[in-house]
DNA sequence: TAGATTGTTAATCGATTAACAATC
DNA sequence: TAGATTGTTAATCGATTAACAATC
């Protein structure tokens, strides 16, 4: 009935530990840590953090002892797999609220965005429940709730390294910031690009991403570079404080566990699509099992 | 160790029937098809179709009967996760050969591709087992297997809709031409761009969308105009018999199962990027379980 | 109430991983 | 042979799906 599952290759990075701790609903749930010991090869142990912290999250360790705010999410348990879907629930009910669409059953919602109804009440569920036995989903409030927990509530400021063809066209997109990204910068080292005015924002030379990167500052970097240029701009940039990155250069970025990479290589899904046209071809009256 | 599963976002699509067939090397296995008994709701009656054209890889129904190829690959019993590791093989692999390589051991191009060694194995598996016990795998005859498989020793030509920054800049790319790729032409409305040359080829009006998918075929178009757009350009290109479809418009198209489809979204991943560095940063040191 | 639709369970399905016998 | 590394098994893990009781 459905595409089968498909392991995210826009994820992939070098194996890497990337283990998370879960925070719950309105429970003050203590911080996962673990003791100092150094013992390399046992596990460590868990200790409870003292209840501090938990539901604060930008995930800053707290100095003092916060009033438990009432933690719309439990981000943190949210499976990667939901996670990657939610943007496109998000997109989908934005236009059905541009619309003038006050709720919508799920079963619709999920045709909308290419999911099964199943799949889509189960994905709401871990944002806590929303919806309304019988009537379906509240469209600005399942928006509202959406848009917290993919943390687009906050300024997300985003630099762009490299100012080729592709850097420049993803600097003109008008979609960065009608979803709340806005552009700090983009840099190059091509002295004829330099001065350029693109996207609102003139192109600079890469040795000013420090400046661009730390006021105000940015957490996030789109590599745009060739190849052989990638594994450098990601290590600059996250020496400056990055941690997220969206790679469009053909190769394994290696970075730290704390550094989320997504990678986007327009020649792999062409392969991919290749692979798929080289099968005979799925016949659209097959059996469905 | 690994980062989880995570579900293929770029494979989403409206529910569709998504069915397909076993090949096995070297066995003539007969299409299953259904017979023409125009029964809605009830299944299909699987036939025998009687052996033929199975091995054409092309997936055009044979009329006559073919001499069995040595079908190199059972290519419709690989998995879409292990296909869409494939092209990241090929990357690592093309550059080792380039620097020399003859023969790498699964630890190291696993580690060079972001995926585990157990995984590479199980991977290359579903290709017919290239690797040879105490030494690794030749690079070349692997590469010349992933082509294989992959169907990239055939000419690909595909279309570019939409001439704005995106498409420009995807014409402009070098990586399109040097996997394979072959760009027929490029095509959008706006007068005021028309003419105009990008990536070797010149910008034509989408009215000649036919003839330019028309000779030589071409069976993948890009899609790179705005929303409101994708729909129709995609339904176009279908009619013209388009069968693979890269789309960065940030809709769920809506296409025959014969079609397979492919999203690149870029604010999706700003988003999912956005999720996980509003969360409490992965501690390098953590626990692993 | 009756109809509709959610939230959740349990079953299925598929992908990943560790481990090791096979074998170069 | 001894060492190295594959191919494959079996176990684990996670994601999807169908179904239905809960409930608006």
């Amino acid at each position: 009935m459905h595409p089968p599952a498909d392991p995210d290759p826009h994820r992939r990075v070098n194996p890497q530990v990337r283990e998370g701790f879960s925070l719950c609903e309105l429970v003050p749930v203590p911080l996962r840590l673990i003791d100092g010991q150094a013992d390399g090869a046992s596990m460590g142990k868990v200790v409870d953090g003292g209840g501090e912290g938990a539901a604060e999250v930008t995930g800053i360790e707290s100095s003092g002892r916060l009033p438990w705010r009432k933690a719309t999410l439990a981000r943190r348990d949210i499976p990667d797999a939901v996670v990657s879907r939610l943007p496109g629930y998000l997109q989908v009910l934005t236009d059905l609220a541009a619309a003038g669409e006050r709720t919508i059953p799920s079963a619709e919602l999920a045709v909308r965005s290419g999911v099964g109804p199943a799949t889509l009440r189960k994905d709401l569920a871990h944002l806590g429940s929303t919806g309304t036995r019988g009537v379906g989903y509240q469209v600005d409030p399942l928006i509202a709730t959406l848009r917290d927990c993919l943390g687009l509530n906050r300024p997300w400021r985003v630099v762009i390294i490299g100012a080729g063809h592709l850097g420049r066209a993803l600097a003109a997109y008008p979609g960065f910031t009608e979803r709340g990204f806005s552009l700090a910068g983009i840099v190059d080292v091509d002295a004829a690009a330099i001065g350029t005015r693109v996207g609102g924002v003139t192109i600079r030379h890469t040795d000013d991403l420090a400046e661009l990167i730390a006021d105000p500052p940015s957490t996030m970097a789109v590599i745009a570079v060739p190849a052989l240029a990638a594994q450098r701009a990601a290590d600059q940039a996250i020496a400056l404080g990055v941690t997220g990155i969206l790679n469009f250069a053909p190769v394994v970025l290696n970075v730290p566990a704390s550094v989320e990479v997504r990678n986007v290589d327009l020649s792999t899904e062409l392969q991919i699509l290749a692979f798929h046209a080289g099968q005979p071809p799925a016949d659209e009256h097959q059996e469905v099992s």
